[in-house]
RNA sequence: GGCCGCGUGGUGGAACGGUAGACACAGCAGACUUAAAAUCUGCUUCUGGGAAACCGGAGUGCCGGUUCGAAUCCGGCCGCGGCCACCA
């Protein structure tokens, strides 16, 4: 036995140094080897990492070395996500400009990063505040904004009332500003949006591409994008009944085989013949008023009645001049999906239906399902959306729906009414264009001036970066830009004459949308990207992150990427090939007997299983232990990264991260496993101590020979090596850890036996070095500190961090002889050790003759002997 | 409401259609200790028989099916979770 306890605090700051100064993990450019690009989500800079952020980084960096070992040359960036509100709350609560805010937390969650030993070029890093980083976000606005793909217009959004600002939709909560708690308002204003719609038939085609992208993920975009196909129909107005003799109303619809089963019309409160019509009828804009006045909180529209109004108006059935439909204006329409008009089918769709039966439509079935008489199917409360075959529809009756759909659009493309064909067909997308305009201070400033004379004019390249004025004051609700004595007062780049700035920022997540390619050169100053470094080493091969990201930042990166491509930033569609969602850290919760919650620091448990008890630690006050939950500061179940590395090293912290969930799924941080981390660390730690002493004399020459005992210690090495490599390959760490612990036990197994020998083979004390060679280099990525010091306890010079991944000697992994299990009718029975060479026949011999066998069959001719080959073999009786 | 995913010991979880429960945590028993910690050894799905070695039965939410063989594939239930949600 030799050596002290492992001191994790005292190896971890000494190796950081080392690797830092030796300056191993920055990446070049013009490295020959192939390229690898693992990159984790960049932080915001909150001011303090969290347990997400250590599994999240944790888990690029197992990857980051092991391709580094495996030769390629690795990019591992890091960099912070530096803009949004929280700055500017944190100015408006504490007086602290938000710069310096953010920089702040940046330098202290940078020291926590590092403290972690995560192999990082931090040459490459970037902050988004950085007007070095903005600046090129302004000019890539610019350059999408000549090639189309920047609009202004008008538009609804989320208004907060209280603190004056245009909410994101994610920061509105039952209907109330998530920081005010103001009911929040529907608020007409321009605003810039990127065409993202644009790419909408692309970036679902792509989808299909993205082979290392969780399905779950592609799905979600997939149902975001919404692609619909329809047709346009244009019905007839009766003019008479139109406030200013309209004759047309165009609606979208996907059900055009149900269009004699057509009861209504129904237009979008906001629909402009809605508008002029409630002109000249006070009650209709009476409804109107009250429509709008409903919030958008999912509760109120969950139980939101339908509701409609009777306009007067008179539509005419595109079949039937003499079928006239009455128009309704109704709550449920939307404006922003096809032309914000419908027509209303009750028997095929469910709020139609509704809608119907609250109006006294009535509604007649035109597709009655197989094997339902068609005389007696009735609609009543339940619509039917199913298969089936037309009927009441005259021309369409008999047919399937395709066929019906095919028919209708078919004889209405080639209807003309005023030379125009009466309908068309359309694909829609559920997909918005994406608007990026917020009444913030601390984000990129929108490079755009307004002239009376001129108009919109873009700031001119030459006048680049237009940097955020320092000279603000948070005393007040609102923009500070807006109300800045002098920011906005410029003169138009155009005439000369006095203009003013745009004074909304660009929402953060543009910031993220481009920071993965910027990483790829972030030295170039003249230009966002240089274009063979962001081609080279674009797409990503490995992203990390939350799969709450799965829809906003991932298709929104998947978006500016093609627009960068447009504008010749980029060459590339795609900017993540592999893409890996990690699972959330959850934590017990601790609950006081007053209802507020302890942190587990502040708690001291008891006992174990259903018996577990939970007290303070300071007053011995019994505690509720509640539920396991996602680590959040309102339940105060969260553990501090800084502590945990205080107390047990960064390695500790890595492995438990790793090993007890698959990386996927949520992993429930508990002290004892904690513990039992800490244990194993310091376990290896002893164990390469015992190998490295029997090493210490072992051959310098590989024996040409080995004995048994050696052969062993090598097939369990090599096999471990194998298995291991293949599951990092998948990212199943957990399975990785699992493998790690069982060589483990079978190393140390090894080694016990050899240390009570008195002389010890030179065969197996080579075999033992080796062994111990690999187990380091395999637990490397993990424990990266560990490992540099038992990389230096087996006598190398070099660092495990830039040591080649072990080769596995495949010829250790084939087996002479093998061991198959023996089933009798599916049960096993026995097992049988044959050559590897057997025959079926052999095989099929040696099992009949095993006595198990011979028992189960109770003397009876088996049916059946099935050998799988390296398998199993089953016999049938 | 729509779409999707998941149900395996006391717990986290392993398991190309082929020995279910690897590995770990917790637990129990023992060794070493004056003692504790640490460490080491053994046991640990349920159940019947047996002093024991061992021999049998059941078992991956429930009910069926396909197959020589199903945790895995198919169908139907039950339960849990996620995302989207008046998208025509």
């Amino acid at each position: 036995m030799t050596t002290e306890r492992y001191n994790a605090r005292e190896a971890e700051a000494r190796w950081q140094k080392v690797w830092d100064e030796r300056g191993i993990f920055a990446t070049r450019n013009d490295d020959p080897r192939p390229r690898y690009y693992v990159l984790e989500m960049f932080p915001y800079p909150s001011g303090r990492i969290h347990m997400g952020h250590v599994r999240n980084y944790t888990m690029g960096d197992v990857v980051a070395r092991y391709k580094r070992a495996k030769g390629f040359n690795v990019l591992h960036p890091m960099g912070w996500d530096a803009f949004g509100m929280p700055a500017e709350n944190a100015a408006m609560e504490r007086k602290i400009h938000p710069k310096a805010w953010t920089y702040d937390n940046i330098a202290a969650m940078k020291a926590q990063l590092k403290s972690m030993g995560l192999s990082l070029d931090w040459r490459r890093e970037i902050a988004t505040c950085d007007p070095a980083y903005y600046k090129h976000q302004q000019k890539m606005f610019l350059d999408f904004l000549r090639a189309g793909l920047v609009e202004r217009k008008k538009s609804k959004v989320n208004w907060d009332p209280v603190d004056q600002t245009v909410l994101a939709n994610e920061q509105v909560i039952d209907g109330r500003g998530w920081r005010s708690g103001a009911i929040v308002e529907q608020r007409e204003l321009t605003q810039w949006f990127f065409a993202i719609t644009h790419f909408a038939q692309d970036l679902l085609d792509a989808l299909d591409e993205l082979e290392r992208w969780p399905d779950k993920v592609r799905l979600m975009q997939k149902n975001w994008i919404g692609r619909s196909e329809g047709l346009l129909v244009r019905f007839g107005l009766d003019p008479a009944t139109t406030p200013n003799g309209e004759h047309e109303l165009e609606i979208f619809t996907t059900r055009h085989d149900t269009l004699f089963g057509a009861r209504f019309m129904a237009l979008s409160p906001d629909h402009p013949l809605a508008i002029a019509a409630a002109r000249k009828n006070p009650a209709l804009a009476a409804f109107i008023a009250e429509c709008k006045r409903h919030g958008t909180a999912q509760e109120v529209i969950d139980k939101a009645e339908k509701l409609g109004f009777d306009t007067g108006m008179r539509a005419i059935h595109p079949f039937d001049r003499t079928w006239t439909l009455p128009v309704y204006v109704a709550n449920f329409v939307l404006m922003d999906y096809g032309t914000g008009a419908i027509f209303g089918c009750p028997a095929h769709d469910q709020r139609d239906l509704e809608f119907a039966n609250k109006y006294g439509l009535g509604n007649t079935p035109v597709v009655c399902p197989q094997g339902q008489d068609a005389a007696t199917f009735v609609i009543a409360d339940t619509a039917y959306d199913g298969e089936g075959l037309l009927i009441n529809s005259r021309f369409l009756d008999g047919m399937t729906i395709p066929q019906a759909k095919e028919e209708v659009a078919r004889r209405l493309e080639t209807e003309l009414r005023g030379n125009q064909p009466v309908a068309q067909r359309q694909i829609n997308f559920r997909l918005r264009v994406w608007g990026i305009s917020r009444q913030r201070y601390w984000g990129c400033p929108i490079p755009i001036i307004y002239c009376d004379h001129c108009g919109v004019v873009p700031v001119p390249e030459r006048d680049l970066p237009v940097t955020l004025p320092e000279d603000v004051a948070f005393d007040r609700p609102g923009n500070p830009l807006d109300r800045h004595p002098t920011w906005k007062h410029v003169t138009c780049p155009q005439c000369g004459r006095k203009a003013t700035r745009e004074t909304d920022t660009m929402d953060t997540f543009v910031d993220s949308s481009w920071y993965f390619a910027r990483f790829t050169d972030p030295w170039i100053t003249t230009a966002p990207t240089e274009r063979a470094a962001v081609d080279e080493w674009l797409p990503v091969d490995q992203y990390i992150g939350g799969i709450e990201h799965a829809i906003l930042h991932l298709l929104y990166s998947r978006f500016f990427t093609r627009a960068m491509r447009a504008t010749n930033h980029a060459g590339i569609d795609e900017p993540f090939a592999g893409l890996f969602t990690q699972g959330m850290v959850v934590h017990e919760t601790y609950q006081k007997a007053d209802g507020t919650w302890a942190e587990p620091a502040e708690v001291k448990i008891e006992g174990s299983d259903d018996k577990r008890r939970a007290f303070l630690v300071e007053t011995g006050e019994p505690v509720e232990i509640g539920p396991i939950e996602k680590m959040s500061k309102s339940k105060r179940n969260t553990v501090d990264p800084d502590d945990i590395i205080a107390t047990y090293g960064a390695d500790v912290a890595r492995w438990f991260m790793l090993s007890d969930s698959p990386p996927d799924r949520d992993v429930n941080w508990t002290e004892r496993g904690v513990q039992g981390a800490w244990r194993f660390a310091q376990r290896l730690w002893r164990l390469i101590g015992d190998a490295a002493e029997i090493a210490a004399s072992a051959p310098a020459e590989r024996p040409a020979e080995f004995g048994p005992a050696a052969l062993a210690v090598r097939k369990a090495a090599h096999g471990a090596l194998a298995r291991v490599s293949d599951e990092i390959e998948k990212l199943h760490f957990n399975v990785c850890v699992a493998q790690i612990y069982e060589f483990t036990n079978t190393l140390s197994e090894a080694i016990d036996e050899a240390a009570e020998t008195p002389a010890v083979a030179p065969d197996l004390r080579w075999a033992i070095r080796e062994a111990a060679n690999i187990m380091v280099q395999l637990f490397h990525p993990m424990m990266p500190h560990l490992a540099e010091q038992c990389f230096a306890l087996l006598g190398h010079d070099d660092l495990v961090a830039q040591a080649s991944w072990p080769k596995v000697e495949l010829d250790l992994l084939i087996e002479d002889t093998v061991t198959l299990p023996v089933q009798v009718n599916g049960k096993k029975r026995a097992e049988v050790t044959v050559s590897r060479a057997a025959t079926n026949a052999e095989i099929e011999a040696a099992v009949l003759a095993l006595p198990e066998v011979q028992r189960a069959l109770e003397g009876k001719k088996p049916k059946r002997v099935i050998v799988v080959p390296q398998r199993i073999v089953n016999v049938v009786a």
